[in-house]
DNA sequence: TGACAAATGCAAATAATTCGCATTAGCGTT
DNA sequence: AACGCTAATGCGAATTATTTGCATTTGTCA
C-alpha cells in the first residue's frame, strides 16, 4: 500500500514537472499502474481503471500508456504473445520467465547471469547499457 | 546455397512424415524460409514467395507459418515493432548484442549462460523451451 | 483416372492499437 | 468565482496484423 502510494506520488510529480494536466482519468490510470504488481496489458489497465472511474475510456488508456512510455516513466514489454505489457520503469531490474501454456509471467534476478553478461560484452569490447532476458518455459512435470 | 537446400529438404521431410500434402504453395514458402538468413515477418515471406510463384496468397502464408510453428519447425519472435517474425527453429541458437549507437548486431553464444538459465528455470519448476537474450551495448572506450 | 478430404484464394471477421474531431475540463489569470 | 485558452477526453471510425468461413481447387492413394 505505502509502496504503491509512493510510486503513485512519483508518477504524479513526474507529470506535474512536465507541465502536463492532472486529469481525473490520468490519476486513476496512474493509480492502477502504481498498484499493479503483475504485467498488465492495455486492456487490463483499462478494465481496472474503469472499475474505479467509469469516465475512463480505452483510448485514453492507450494515450496515457504511450505518453508515460515516451517520458520513460513506464516500460513496454513485447513478449511473444503479441500484446504489449507495461510496468513501472523504476522498479528494480529483473528478468522474465514466461509460462508459454498459461501466459503467466514470473520475475527473477540472477547476479551470476548479470555478471556473465557483462563479461561477455566486455570480451567483445562493449559495456551493457540495458538488456532483455526472457525464458519461455513449460511447467516441469 | 547447399545449406539452404539442406534446410529445405528437412522442412520437406518434416511435413511429409506428418502426412501433410506437399502443395506448390507450401514448397515455395518452405523454400523462402529455408533461404532466409534474416528474420522476415509474414508479409516479407509473402512477398518473397509471391515473387517466385504468383499462386501464393497471404492467407496461405499465415496458415503455413502457423502450421510450421505448431510443428516446431520454425520459431516465432515478437520484437518491439509489434509484428511476428520467423526463423528456422533448427538454426543453431544464438543471442544478440546490439550496438545502440550504430545498430550493429553481433551474434554470440555462451554455454555458461545457457546452463545458468536452465538452472534458474529448474529452480522455479520449469523447463526452458526457448529464450531470448538481447544485450544493448555501447562500444568500450 | 477418379474420388475424397486437405489445402487454397478470396473476402469478410477479429484483435490490438491509433486517429479525427467535436466537446469537456484543467489551470493560470482576472 | 467566473473566464478563456488549449490540452485532454470520449466516441467511433481507421489502421495494421492476423484469422476464419466457404466455395473451389488439387494432392494423394487406390
Amino acid at each position: 500500500m505505502s509502496d504503491a502510494h509512493r510510486r503513485y506520488q512519483r508518477f504524479f510529480d513526474d507529470l506535474k514537472s512536465l507541465g502536463l494536466r492532472m486529469t481525473a482519468q490520468r490519476k486513476v490510470i496512474l493509480r492502477v499502474i502504481a498498484e499493479a504488481n503483475d504485467h498488465p496489458d492495455a486492456n487490463d489497465v483499462y478494465r481496472r481503471a474503469y472499475a474505479l472511474d467509469g469516465s475512463v475510456s480505452l483510448s485514453t488508456v492507450y494515450r496515457t500508456l504511450r505518453m508515460l512510455e515516451d517520458k520513460g516513466t513506464i516500460q513496454r514489454h513485447a513478449f511473444d504473445d503479441g500484446r504489449a505489457r507495461f510496468e513501472d520503469a523504476e522498479r528494480e531490474h529483473h528478468d522474465h520467465l514466461i509460462n508459454i501454456d498459461s501466459g503467466e509471467v514470473i520475475e527473477f534476478r540472477s547476479e551470476k547471469i548479470e555478471k556473465l553478461q557483462a563479461e561477455i560484452a566486455a570480451e567483445l569490447g562493449y559495456d551493457i547499457v540495458r538488456h532483455k532476458l526472457e525464458l519461455y518455459c513449460r511447467k516441469r512435470r
